[in-house]
RNA sequence: AGGGGAGUCGCCAAGUGGUAAGGCAUCGGAUUUUGAUUCCGACAUUCGCAGGUUCGAUCCCUGCCUCCCCUGCCA
């Protein structure tokens, strides 16, 4: 079997820059990125759209994209936070091979260029105190004003700096700043803090150091050194490649790097409706316990993505889809949940669940007879083959799949109406049973025996309803849980706090009943229950034997419009 | 208000001087033993607004409007 040559992928503006730089020959044809997270947190959807673009772009132009961590803060920063985005990023799809890299593994490099730009008169010790130096930073509208350390002479920064890496001094006794410009309109060009002392250890370097790089200094070095050609990341960096490019301008005149350099390019970060994908949000979710952990299904995260059952294929379809650009939009999560589906309808095996039993009698079927009928595991697909599902006189059928007195439209089970038990036989509805409240205990219809499915016959009567059911005396019950989106409206927090949004219905944990070959499902297997979406098997609950499923999605469901 | 960005169909998004791609959604219709899938068809005389340049402007110029980001020793 051959695949379809894929598609080119869709213009946008960094393929155009790329496609310049490959025609001008900028960096000889070379195309080198890098995903750079910081591990302070895990990796949510928004971090999907990045990682696709950036190893999207380096397999496409074949060119090699890193992953890099950029721990420059030890204080937010742990070991967990890196194993699990290391995790995320390969169950994505991506393999950075030996390209793993880490900043805290240049910190003697990133040093040594501090020293240079001390001694080339492009770096200061500053001994403000934090509230100082902000008001000595101005405002928006008003230049900001030197600070008296600044004229400090190059021996007596060299001689500070120093002092602060060997532990001389305090946390936030002195701050070693960038010399650009006090007044300048850009107040990240206003002399930007590059290295402070922070008495931390770290996830990497132990205490090998008290003094650590910002991120804006420590960025543009750690892409330099690794020869990266295109430096991609957010909008809200826009203002800091103006430093980008003098740190490195700076550095390069000082013999550390070689033209061209690195280049930033900047894009419009994913925002998506019903969920909330700030760090601070995210965490006080977990933390407060609204969700069941980092991984719960119902979060935006990819280890809560995975569980979920989301699909790599299908965020591949999705950022495909939404595509890349600089203004900064809103994506609908219908749009994420059609591109699951899409791949999800491709894969995965169908299998017969009802989640709201009622029990069906048929009252012309023996009473202890059984048969087989026989269900293709993919209707698109037969090569995926069939399974055989036993039928009996009392079988278990979806509540909602019944009514007394229809509503408009409705093609299902009602007195005096046909329907076809789906791979079975069509029946005829003749009524229910009730209990003193006036509950229905059970559905009572005949059978017509010529009509079952695959027989010669079976297409004798034609029905309009086609409806599942699992045999009462072969079926297996499980738990399943039916996730919902987290956020009951399209922007959380927008009129309240976000907590109070929060959709109560995002989680219902039901015992449905299951067909048989159900029940061995391997944790992660992906199935549509027909009729009613896809669901997973869970990766952390689930065993063969023991299944605990998880929805991923709903079918799409045309009907439940028309009501 | 200073600086940096963005405004093209309901939602994304190409196009950047030659007369508006594509996807999703939506609406028709066909197929269908999932009210699913699939398949066909429809869907911007118009590109934030107002002027100007031009034979011709979404694209160039001028002015205006709206939205986003920036005053961490966070990233």
């Amino acid at each position: 079997m051959s695949e379809p040559n894929p598609p080119a992928p869709a213009a946008n503006f960094i393929r155009n820059i790329i496609d310049e730089h490959i025609s001008s020959s900028k960096w000889g044809g070379r195309v080198e990125t890098r995903f750079p997270p910081e591990p302070n947190g895990y990796l949510h959807y928004g971090h999907a759209k990045s990682i696709f673009l950036n190893f999207g772009l380096a397999r496409d132009y074949n060119g090699v994209c890193h992953l890099r961590f950029d721990d420059t803060n030890p204080e937010k920063e742990e070991q967990e936070y890196v194993d699990s985005i290391i995790a995320s990023v390969k169950w994505l799809g991506f393999d950075w091979g030996r390209h793993l890299y880490y900043a805290s593994d240049y910190f003697d490099t990133m040093y040594a260029c501090a020293e240079y730009l001390i001694q080339s008169g492009n770096a200061y010790v500053d001994s403000l105190s934090a509230e100082e130096m902000r008001a000595y930073r101005g405002s928006l509208n008003e230049p900001g004003q030197d600070s008296p350390y600044r004229n400090r002479s190059a021996a007596e920064n060299l001689d500070l700096f120093r002092r602060m890496k060997a532990g001389e001094f305090p946390d936030g006794a002195h701050v070693l700043r960038a010399r650009i410009d006090m007044a300048s309109p850009n107040i990240n060009l206003r002399d930007p803090a590059i290295y402070r002392i922070k008495h931390a250890s770290h996830h990497n370097t132990g205490d090998a150091w008290c003094i650590y790089p910002m991120y804006t200094y420590a960025h543009p070095i750690e892409d330099a050194i690794k020869h990266i050609t295109h430096s991609i990341c957010t909008l809200e960096f826009e203002d800091q490649r103006p430093f980008y490019d003098w740190l490195l301008d700076k550095l390069a005149d000082g013999g550390f790097f070689t033209r061209p350099l690195p280049q930033q390019i900047e894009f419009a970060r994913l925002n998506l409706t019903y969920v909330v994908l700030s760090k601070r949000k995210l965490i006080q979710l977990v933390e407060e316990r609204h969700v069941d952990g980092w991984d719960d299904p119902r979060l935006p995260t990819l280890m809560g993505a995975r569980r979920r059952g989301f699909t790599p294929a299908g965020f591949k379809r999705f950022t495909d889809q939404i595509g890349v650009s600089k203004a900064d939009s809103w994506i609908d999560m219908s749009v994420l949940e059609a591109c699951m589906r899409d791949d999800l309808n491709e894969h995965a095996l169908r299998r017969i669940a009802v989640l709201d039993p009622v029990k069906l009698i048929i009252d012309n079927y023996p009473e202890n007879q059984s048969e087989d009928c026989f269900a293709p595991n993919h209707p698109q697909n037969p090569d995926l083959g069939k399974r055989a599902i036993p039928f009996s006189r009392e079988l278990w059928i979806e509540r909602e799949d019944f009514a007394e007195t229809p509503p408009k439209g409705y093609f299902r089970l009602y007195p005096g109406n046909k329907v076809r038990l789906r791979y079975g036989y069509v029946v005829e509805c003749s009524g229910c049973d009730k209990d003193e409240n006036g509950n229905i205990t059970a559905v009572r219809c005949t059978y017509l025996p010529d009509t079952k499915s695959g027989t010669p016959g079976a297409d004798s009567v034609k029905v309009k309803g086609n409806i599942h059911w699992i045999s009462v005396r072969h079926a297996y019950a499980a738990e399943v849980r039916l996730y919902d989106r987290l956020f009951a409206v399209p922007h959380p927090g927008q009129a309240r706090d976000f907590l109070e949004d929060i959709n109560p219905a995002s989680k219902t944990v039901i015992r449905a009943q299951l067909e048989p070959a159900l029940q061995n499902a391997e944790p992660e297997a992906r199935f549509q229950f027909e009729r009613h979406g896809y669901f997973v098997a869970d990766l952390k609950d689930s065993r063969p034997g023991a299944p605990v499923f998880n929805r991923t999605v709903t079918l799409k469901d045309s009907w439940i419009k028309e009501k």
